[in-house]
RNA sequence: GCCUCUGUAGCUCAGUUGGUAGAGCAGGGGACUGAAAAUCCCCGUGUCGUUGGUUCGAUUCCGACCGGAGGCA
């Protein structure tokens, strides 16, 4: 039996802490699952722990690439599954810290994804779209791939010329792509772990509380910095909440107060995207907590569905 | 003290020539297979400030009262 462990939930909710402690317990080694904690000097912004808070356990899979680099999920998987493997092969525990859905749930399904070509494709489907108009483009697509066409809506415009550029340069619809590519049963069996507030409003009044943190430790100063070596705005990374942000008001469109609000407001959203996501996965034990539960109590509780917990611990 | 305006959803406000009401934002739910902290979809009952009156019927008209804003003293 692989020793993994996924530790998922909403942002805020202490899976860093939790995966730390985890890994100190059970000698093991945090696979980070984090679609803008991957991007290196935007630490405050994205709430990576500190070299104090991870006390010596290593993490992989953070301050890896570079903020003005395009990334993908694709690449995500490519780039960890050798990771935890590794740390596997090492006879390590892995656990996986993940904030970020559909990253985590790829990496453990073991999906491949259709490829992303420089061919100019891509932009040939905007200006189509652009010019005639997202029904002519669901109905192009209406022709080779149906259910797509079906199962998108015409305002989806993302997901309708990715579907387009794939049968384009490929040949096989997305959904036949999807199809063929699913592995069932899973690639990975892990335990997962899901961390959540009994009462929302406890999250959110963390995270509000969070915000007030970041904007006292230097977002703003970080944000300048990034800007300043030349990461442009529309980098995928700059499209990180408390960073776009931050950009705005660094360029005089909105205040530092409006900033802030709209950072809490944000996260506030992305957190509940996040509980959808979760919520889905039956085989996530929810460990629920509230403002007043101490760390020991959910550790005692994650350790109960942990089969290959260790003797000493 | 007098005059004017104002009180409708958590917030900002429409509206009903009298037949108990609807937008934006907030909030909630859902989707998700090159960007996912992205992107997209769906969801609006609330003593219409309180209390009398007129009326078959009042949130709407009238009076009083209670909030709020402004003006004159």
């Amino acid at each position: 039996m692989e020793k993994l462990i996924c530790v998922v939930g909403p942002t805020a909710s202490g899976k860093t802490g939790l995966a730390i402690e985890l890994c100190k317990r059970l000698d093991g080694e945090v696979l980070s699952c984090d679609s803008m904690q991957l991007y290196r000097d935007m630490d405050i912004g994205t709430a990576k722990p500190t070299p104090d808070e991870m006390q010596g356990i290593p993490h992989h899979m953070i301050s890896c690439i570079d903020p003005a680099d395009d990334y993908s999920v694709g690449r995500y998987v490519a780039q960890a599954e050798p990771i935890l493997q590794d740390i596997l092969a090492r006879g390590k525990t892995c656990v996986i810290v993940g904030g970020t859905g559909l990253y985590v749930d790829s990496l453990i399904a073991g999906r491949s994804f259709a490829p992303y070509p420089q061919t100019g494709r891509r932009q040939a489907l905007e200006q189509r779209a652009d010019a005639e108009g997202m029904q002519a483009m669901l109905s192009y697509l209406a022709g080779f791939d149906p259910d797509a066409a079906a199962r998108l809506h015409p305002s989806d415009r993302k997901r309708i010329l990715r579907a387009c550029e794939v049968y384009e340069e490929t040949g096989i619809s997305i959904t036949a792509h999807d199809r063929q590519t699913q592995r069932i049963p899973p690639k990975h069996a892990p335990v997962w772990l899901g961390l959540d507030f009994a009462d929302r409003a406890d999250l959110y009044a963390r995270i509000d509380l969070r915000v007030e943190q970041m904007l006292a430790a230097g977002l703003a100063e970080e944000v300048r910095a990034l800007l300043a070596r030349g990461v442009p705005d529309s980098a995928t990374a700059m499209q990180a909440i408390g960073y776009r942000e931050m950009v705005a008001a660094l360029g005089g469109r909105c205040s530092a107060e409006q900033a802030a609000e709209a950072i809490k407001l944000a996260t506030r959203r992305y957190a509940k995207r996040q509980r959808t996501w979760f919520r889905r996965n039956q085989a996530i034990h929810w460990l629920i907590r509230r403002p007043e539960t101490e760390n020991d109590e959910i550790l005692q509780s994650a350790r109960r569905h942990i089969p290959f917990f260790d003797k000493s611990w």
